[in-house]
DNA sequence: TTCCAGGCGTATC
DNA sequence: GATACGCATGGA
C-alpha cells in the first residue's frame, strides 16, 4: 500500500480506483459528492464512522484520518489488499468484459455492513436509486445514525410510514426481527457454504434470490456471489447465453460490478446506429 | 397519462 | 416448477 502521513491526514496513492465509480455505482447508498477544492470529494459513512474522502488527481485524500484508522478501516472497506488490475487483466480474456473493464476500471467492490446492506437491498427492490438513497437518508436522519437490527425491531410498518417505503416497510421489520432474535444470525452466515447461506438469508421475508445475492457479495464479501437483476439478466441474454466464462469463477461478483456499470451506461448513452431515435415519426 | 425502477410474495396451473 | 400479477412511491 503506498501512502503517506500529512497534517491533514491520509494521502493514498492507488491505481485501478475511482471515486464516482466505486461510491455511486448502486452497491453501497449513503456516499454522496460534495462541493470542494479538489476534482471530486464523497462524504459517507462505513457503521457510524464518517469519512470525507477527495481526489487531488494525483492521490485520495482520507481526511482527518490517522494512520491507525486508516489501515485498521478503510483500507479494508476500499478493498485496497485486492489487486484489482491483476483481476481486470484475467477478465480481459473476454471481449465483453474487456470493454466492461475498460469501461468503469475505477470500481472496487466495499466491504460493508452486513446488515445495513440487507437493509438496503431489501429498499432496493422495484426501486430507483435515487429513491433507495432518499428512503436510506430518511431512516438515517431519524435515528441518527444506521439504525441497528435492535432498535428497528420494535417498529410496525405504520411506524415506519414516514420512510415512504411503500410495501417493502414490512420486510424491513421482518428482517429486523430476525436477525435481533437470533433467528437469522448474520455472521455465521458470512461463513457458511454459499447455498446454505443463501437459503438462510431468503427465510427474511422481501428476500429472494437477487436481495441475498447481494448481501452476500456487498455484505459479506462473498465474490462468488452474482445478483442477477433485469440489467444483468439483459447482459446474460444478450453477450452469456453460455453463462459466465470459466475463468471469472470465485470473482463473479466483481466481474458482475463492471458489467453492470457498463450496461447500464451502455443504454443511457447508446451508440449511434444502435437506437431508434431516427423512426418514422 | 403511462411507464418504470439493482424483486418478491402469492395464486394458479 | 413455471408463469402471471399486484405492490407503494415518485421521477421521467
Amino acid at each position: 500500500m503506498d501512502y503517506i502521513v500529512t497534517e491533514h491526514g491520509i494521502k493514498l496513492f492507488q491505481n485501478d480506483f475511482d471515486l464516482d465509480e466505486t461510491l455511486d455505482c448502486g452497491q453501497a447508498f449513503r456516499w454522496e459528492r460534495a462541493e470542494s477544492k479538489y476534482k471530486c470529494t464523497y462524504k459517507g459513512f462505513f457503521l457510524d464512522r464518517p469519512l470525507e474522502i477527495s481526489f487531488d488527481g494525483e492521490g485520495f485524500i482520507f481526511h482527518n484520518v490517522s494512520e491507525e484508522e486508516f489501515l485498521s478501516v478503510w483500507a479494508d472497506y476500499f478493498d485496497l489488499s485486492t489487486d484489482y488490475g491483476l483481476l481486470k487483466k484475467q477478465f480481459s480474456g473476454d471481449d465483453t468484459l474487456k470493454k466492461a473493464c475498460g469501461f468503469a476500471g475505477g470500481i472496487r467492490l466495499l466491504k460493508q455492513d452486513a446488515w445495513e446492506c440487507l437493509c438496503s437491498f431489501i429498499i432496493s427492490q422495484n426501486n430507483n436509486i435515487p429513491r433507495i438513497k432518499g428512503i436510506i437518508s430518511r431512516l438515517c436522519g431519524h435515528y441518527g445514525h444506521f439504525p441497528s437490527a435492535a432498535e428497528l425491531a420494535s417498529e410496525t410498518s405504520d411506524s415506519l410510514s414516514y420512510l415512504r417505503s411503500g410495501f417493502r416497510a414490512k420486510y424491513i421489520v421482518d428482517a429486523a426481527q430476525k436477525a435481533a432474535s437470533g433467528e437469522v444470525n448474520l455472521n455465521s452466515i458470512s461463513g457458511m457454504d454459499i447455498e446454505d447461506a443463501r437459503k438462510a438469508l431468503m427465510t427474511i421475508k422481501g428476500v429472494g434470490p437477487k436481495v441475498a445475492e447481494c448481501v452476500l457479495l456487498f455484505g459479506m464479501h462473498r465474490t462468488e456471489a452474482f445478483p442477477v437483476d433485469v440489467w444483468i439478466k439483459r447482459v446474460m441474454e444478450q453477450y452469456y447465453p453460455q453463462g459466465i466464462p470459466d475463468f471469472v469463477r470465485g470473482n463473479e461478483g466483481i466481474a458482475q460490478q463492471y458489467l453492470f456499470h457498463y450496461i447500464r451506461n451502455l443504454e443511457k448513452q447508446p451508440e449511434k446506429g444502435n437506437t431508434e431515435e431516427n423512426v418514422t415519426k
